[in-house]
DNA sequence: TCTGGGGTCCTAGGACCC
DNA sequence: TCTGGGGTCCTAGGACCC
């Protein structure tokens, strides 16, 4: 491959910021933006905040133990999602090849745009120019030779940075940057890397293909050219990534249940949200996962059905989960829930030969259709009706996309 | 006094078929 | 009757990312 040209984008404690923008009172101020219900944890943080010890993660006890004036802010994810898409189009004024990462970062391949605007760091200070200008936030920008380089070279200066990481410095800055600074090396991969006495990328560059992959199989290749700091992977443009390969929700319950009624209650809600999103992108699928999380936190369970014809219809889904649900024992009242569907096929349109399900489809039809104008949850099945439904999700999910399948009706 | 929610990829082992 | 190898499909679970 000729040497390219990527930026990786960071925004900068992006819901925090978002929200300090947007209200005057907010900035200077330590902050912590979180979902709405009662077992919510902190999604993110002001650098003030930061400063005094508030991650990510953490529950809202946790953050004010260790910053008492921390001021909580419920997410607005609609805020955040028109915002992320607004500043994907800026990013589409400098290339075609802008790739999503997760709500707050994307990848762009300006190799070709460099004629255009002169280089990739000026490009790099339009791009913040025009950020601070519309947004008042700020980003951190890496600019490298691929996504690899690009992501760890946006994380080296927060906030606001820029740094550049030129192909003839790719080894003298590997050198001592600890391995888990790699995206793709977590705790548990550092910590075995550790036990070999590999430290470093550059000692992870370095070390013999062969003492990888005994240890972690076909990954050991990869893990050799991550520590030399190379990567071939393209950047993927809107509309061009490889079809969803599975649609799911999961909730945490305001507390903890072991009625059986009110668990299929909660497992009919999780089945219309995750077939009115299969529904919506026309995807159907064939396994059903149902993962059920126990009340004391540590314990949970996953199973899954495959079936042998593709569904995408909420009762459908229900059903499916419910089966497995029925094979098993609850061993602990519940605390959280979550159904998942997966083995997708992209779905062309076409009328079920029965009458009896045709009928079943056109209702389906005009309840999505409801839904859609009225919200999501206007209109459900009848064991729903009481109102007791779950606040649902009110934690935005970084899988959110600003285009396509994975657009998550979030609000 | 607790610990969210959305994904992807990989591996291992069993069933089954040729 | 026993032996086998390769391939596919399925389930379960773990690691990783944001």
């Amino acid at each position: 491959m000729t040497c390219r040209t990527i930026l990786h984008v960071d925004m900068n404690a992006f819901f925090a910021s978002v929200e300090q923008a947007n209200n005057p009172d907010l900035r200077g101020r330590a902050i912590a933006v979180t979902g709405g219900h009662g077992r919510t944890v902190i999604t993110t943080s002001s650098y003030e905040a930061r400063a005094k010890g508030v991650k990510t993660g953490m529950a809202i006890w946790e953050g004010k133990r260790a910053c008492p004036e921390l001021v909580i802010v419920v997410g607005d994810n609609r805020k955040y999602t028109h915002t992320s898409t607004r500043i994907n189009e800026i990013f589409r004024d400098y290339t075609p090849e802008v790739e999503a990462f997760s709500i707050d970062e994307s990848w762009l391949d300006v190799t070709h745009s460099l004629s255009i605007f002169g280089s990739a760091e000026n490009i790099a200070y339009l791009i913040k120019a025009r950020i601070k200008h519309l947004f008042d936030i700020t980003c951190s920008i890496g600019i490298a030779p691929n996504k690899l380089l690009a992501k760890l070279a946006s994380d080296m200066q927060k906030p606001d940075g820029l740094t550049v990481i030129a192909p003839e410095n790719v080894s003298r800055i590997l050198e001592q940057m600890p391995i888990k600074d790699l995206c793709g090396i977590g705790r548990k991969m550092q910590r075995h890397l550790n036990m070999m006495s590999i430290y470093t990328c550059g000692e992870l560059g370095r070390c013999e293909e062969t003492r990888l992959t005994r240890k972690f199989g076909i990954i050991g290749k990869r893990l050799k050219e991550m520590g030399q700091g190379k990567d071939s992977s393209p950047v993927v443009r809107f509309g061009r990534e490889d079809d969803v390969k599975s649609v799911g929700h999961s909730m945490t319950l305001e507390r903890d249940i072991d009625d059986p009624s009110e668990i299929r209650r909660f497992l009919l809600q999780l089945s219309e949200m995750v077939g009115s999103r299969a529904r919506r992108y026309n995807v159907s699928g064939r396994t059903v996962h149902l993962y059920v999380r126990y009340a004391d936190f540590f314990s949970s369970w996953g199973k899954q059905s495959t079936l042998k014809s593709y569904i995408n219809r909420s009762d459908e889904i229900y059903r499916a989960a419910l089966a497995i649900l029925n094979t098993v024992e609850l061993e602990q009242p519940v605390r959280l829930l979550g159904i998942s569907l997966s083995n997708l096929k992209h779905q062309a349109e076409q009328l079920p030969l029965f009458e009896e399900e045709r009928k079943k489809l056109f209702a389906t039809q005009a309840m999505d259709a409801l839904n859609d104008r009225f919200g999501r949850m206007s209109v459900m099945f009848g064991t729903l009706l009481p109102g007791k439904e779950n606040a649902g999700s009110h934690v935005i999910p970084p899988s959110w996309r600003p285009d396509g399948v994975k657009n998550i009706d979030v609000l």
